[in-house]
RNA sequence: GGCGUCGUACCCAAACGGCUAAGGGGAAGGUCUGCAAAACCUUUAUUUACCGGUUCGAGUCCGGUCGACGCCUCCA
């Protein structure tokens, strides 16, 4: 089976082909560029932009696990009017200020366990790319220019709207536009490049000194970084319009050839049911929801569980849920460092291995359907229980047990292997704890074997005695 | 006002017209165990907001009603 994709462009799911030419492996694609709308870091990305973030992030990994190579980029936005109002009002410099946000939010993605992207521009260092842009829409007569700053005339550009759901007239019509506020010969006309008002936050062009307007930021990366057509363009469903048509509009009327193949969008949060809002109170960062005491695998679990393409309700309570799910696989992975006594690989246990790498791939290769990806996990770790319960396993088997977790974890990244622990107890004092404990219930003094017992869980281990020896984890 | 999405059990969430509507959480009973925990087994939607229609067959398609949400304006 191949990936495929709901396309924005087209509004079907359709199989995902790097470079736009089908081959018969994978490994014989090109790379795949892929450009993500990044955040504006004028202050902390809240949980609904990570959702966002987050399926870029799963939808990379899967890429990689089904063998594609990859070329990602995801750009920083450093200049608009809010980062410049927030550099304004601090009185400090722009650099400085979306310096600090821009740290805050790769802190963030790393604790989401967020793998780096190949490339991460920022719209501060691609001004060339615009002046590019700029000049060559010039000459083919796409902008004038009002008041020092240059505007993009819809009206040439015949191809316009034609990314998913946008209809032309509706779009002129919209009642909330206050046309008043415009110098723009048609509303829908979107600024290139505005006039200067702050020397500090100017550059040069041929067409004046001043400052970019946000759409043509992302062209120009993507033009600096690829070149020419690339394969994926993701971001948030609210950037469709106006954000996305007009990145369209810019780069195809300047360089001709088709900008994106395949436009993927992420439908939006809502928390309590709601928008975030901060008058309602449901509003989260990150570090908000770490302060409660949830941790980032959590947060990562929740945030990816559900379908992209479907609005998701986030709730505290649901945090837990995820939690305990994680715990489920925590217990399991646990497991697999006991002893396994069976003398014989056991065959079935191949079997449960194939079926779910099969029912995982197929799920998510329709439409990243991660919800039956996950689905297909907890049947896996459910057969292997029971074949565990039986003492069907060889150490063998567990460890190839071990190595599918590891495989699958390439895409989720929500699992944790023990032996990577931080507890205050150093292994040897557990286990030996654990042995005199054990030695105490050999001698029926269970008063004893059960303070031993208490004392590790206030250092937050957990002991679980099992047929084959008793065996401890870390508390969540 | 225009355009669009969605409404599945106590909660979260899959199911691209066709075997008994995944999976997770929670709950209940059982097995194992000194106890506990974990795991395993069993149970928890004769039914998919509601009303009609198309079809041999619909949660899935069509029409209507109610409800939630999004875009049309800076926004992941």
């Amino acid at each position: 089976m191949a990936l495929r994709l709901y396309n924005t462009l087209t509004c079907r799911v359709e199989e995902f082909i790097p470079g736009g030419e089908k081959k018969d492996k994978i490994e014989d694609y090109p790379p795949v560029t892929i450009y993500s709308c990044g955040p504006t870091v004028y202050s902390y990305a809240h949980i609904g932009n990570f959702r966002t973030f987050l399926f870029n992030d799963l939808l990379r990994r899967y890429l990689k696990f089904r063998g594609f190579r990859l070329n990602h980029a995801m750009n920083i936005t450093d200049i608009d009017d809010k980062t410049i109002a927030g550099a304004r009002n601090e009185k400090i410099s722009l650099r400085n200020f979306t310096g600090r946000f821009t740290g805050i939010f790769f802190e963030n993605l790393k604790m989401l366990n967020a793998e780096d992207v190949e490339h991460v521009p920022r719209a501060t260092e691609s001004v060339d790319s615009m002046i590019d842009i700029l000049t060559r829409l010039h000459e083919k007569g796409f902008i004038y220019t009002k008041e020092g700053s240059l505007y993009f005339s819809i009206e040439k550009f015949h191809a316009y709207g034609k990314l998913c759901r946008l209809d032309r007239s509706g779009i002129k019509t919209g009642l909330r536009y206050d046309t008043d506020e415009y110098e723009k010969d048609d509303v829908r006309d979107f600024a290139l490049w505005k006039a200067e008002d702050d020397p500090d936050v100017s550059w040069d062009t041929p067409f004046g000194r001043g400052r970019p307007g946000w759409h043509i930021e992302c062209s120009a990366m993507i033009r600096k970084i690829f070149r020419g057509t690339i394969d994926m363009h993701t971001g948030g469903v609210d950037l469709i319009f106006p954000h996305h048509e007009n990145e369209i509009a810019q780069s195809e009327a300047a360089y001709g050839d088709k900008f994106v193949r395949h436009w993927v969008h992420v439908e939006h949060l809502l928390v309590d049911g709601a928008k975030m809002s901060k008058s309602k109170g449901n509003f989260y960062v990150l570090a908000d929801l770490l302060e409660k005491g949830y941790s980032p695998r959590s947060i990562r679990y929740l945030l990816i569980s559900a379908h992209y393409k479907k609005q998701m309700n986030f709730t505290l309570t649901g945090l837990e849920q995820a939690g305990q799910a994680l715990a489920r696989i925590d217990n399991f992975t646990a497991r697999l460092k006991d002893r396994f006594s069976s003398p014989e690989d056991c065959k079935e246990l191949r079997e449960c291995i194939e079926v779910f790498y099969k029912n995982f791939t197929d799920s998510v290769d329709d439409d990243i359907n991660i919800s039956m990806g996950i689905g297909a996990f907890f049947d896996f770790i459910h057969a292997v229980n029971s074949l565990i319960d039986g003492d069907r396993l060889s150490a063998k088997d567990a460890a190839g047990v071990m190595d599918v977790l590891r495989d699958i974890d390439r895409v989720f990244g929500f699992i944790f292997f023990p032996g990577e622990t931080k507890s205050s107890l150093d292994e040897k004092e557990i286990e030996r704890l654990v042995n005199e404990r054990n030695s105490a219930k050999e001698k029926k003094n269970f008063t004893e074997a059960d303070t031993i017992r208490d004392s590790l869980l206030k250092e937050g281990i957990i002991l679980e005695d099992t047929k084959s020896g008793t065996r401890w984890k870390l508390k969540k």
